[in-house]
DNA sequence: ATGCTAATTCACTATCTAGTTACTTACAAA
DNA sequence: TTTGTAAGTAACTAGATAGTGAATTAGCAT
């Protein structure tokens, strides 16, 4: 689980990674107010002096490791090349990748989680994520048109809402799994019914955009 | 905000009130982690012996809040008497409820969130939740076997997805509309983002269960 | 080799924090 | 009026916690 220190004995780039990966796992278990900054010290396995010396303090590293994880959940969406596709693959496909990052990236709803409980007080400060989120937006507008031209999807459809509700139903069911097994008395998290659960939310997606 | 001392001098049950009160909101606001029973006995103005008295610790206090949350959500759902009424009115009012509930009460969220965080772990000890949740889910099976009985819902749509959905796309959009208006750039919190939202949110259920 | 700079370490502090010990006081039943 | 019990208070502890001061050392450029 840790990671081991670098063969070479000074390595300010290796040491700042090992720092970062231990305090996005410690931050995404227990949230902002839960982490502990000696913790991230003993896991990354750098002394808890360097953390500050590159980072600052607490609050200026959870906003780094908040806006890495926005970088990476949009550079490979764009990756994705939607606009290529046929439009309801493409929204097939979003609804896909949405899921499937949420499952392997476990850590970036908690930390979403986290900085909403602070009503996105870090996130205010950033300066990247308002370009990032600029193509992220248009996207699914793009997609929606060239739908509505060929007629399979319904005109009138707001892109925002649409892209809210897909992250919206895997994200809930995912972050709230825990709790959810309890309420509902089934198992949420086997591979079966993540299966399910994927197969559900295509279908939602697919009635909610075409024509019938 | 806080709540003021009871008349009487000694009053076991209104500083158990007030104790609760008081701690609803800090942990809702700060979460688990970042909670502060200092600040929950100087916000409830009792002293802070009293809550290891009647509560036990912070972890058990916890529990108990997240239990009282449970009841009054779904007391507040049974009440709705939706088996009464036409299927897709009852549908609409429960998407509906469902969504009035979170906004008029932020800390079930919050609270939830938290729990997720911590993998569910108090409400696993949680004796009541259970047969809480019996009525609930039967409730939206009910509506769907009617629906489905007079032709209005098409066949085999599994009650426990729907019901996950209709949380979904409802509590994502709140817990998330922090980081959701710098991610869309748009005003989520406004009376009007929040019609418009409800408004979307019933035709994605509709448009999911019913025949076309 | 030498000296400079950045990487790294260690020891420290002031404050916070969950939980406790030991006490006082109000009230009501007898 | 006495007295038992539960409500409430104050002062405390042991350990944690974010953050810092100051020294040490590795490696690179000259």
């Amino acid at each position: 689980m840790d990671v081991k220190p670098a063969s070479r004995k000074r390595d300010s780039s290796a040491t700042k990674k090992r720092i970062l990966s231990a305090a996005k796992k410690e931050f995404a278990k227990k949230g902002l107010g839960g982490a502990r900054i000696d913790e991230i010290a003993l896991k990354s396995k750098a002394n808890k002096r360097m953390i500050y010396h590159y980072f600052g303090n607490k609050e200026a590293l959870f906003l780094k490791i908040l806006e890495d994880a926005y970088i990476d959940i949009r550079t490979a969406e764009q990756s994705l090349k939607l606009i290529d596709l046929d439009p309801e693959e493409a929204l097939i496909k979003l609804v896909r990748f949405t899921w499937d990052y949420y499952l392997k990236n476990p850590e970036f709803i908690t930390l979403v989680n986290s900085e909403n409980l602070h009503r996105a007080r870090h996130l205010k400060k950033s300066e990247i994520i308002e370009e990032l989120s600029n193509k992220f937006i248009s996207m699914v507008g793009a997609i929606l048109k060239k739908g509505e031209k060929s007629g399979q999807f319904r005109p009138g459809i707001d892109p925002v809402q649409l892209n809210i509700t897909i992250a919206a139903i895997g994200y809930y069911y995912l972050t709230n799994r825990f709790t959810g097994e309890i309420v509902y008395q089934r198992t949420l998290d086997s591979k079966q019914a993540y299966d399910e659960r994927l197969n559900f939310n295509i279908e939602t997606i697919l009635r909610l955009v075409k024509n019938s």
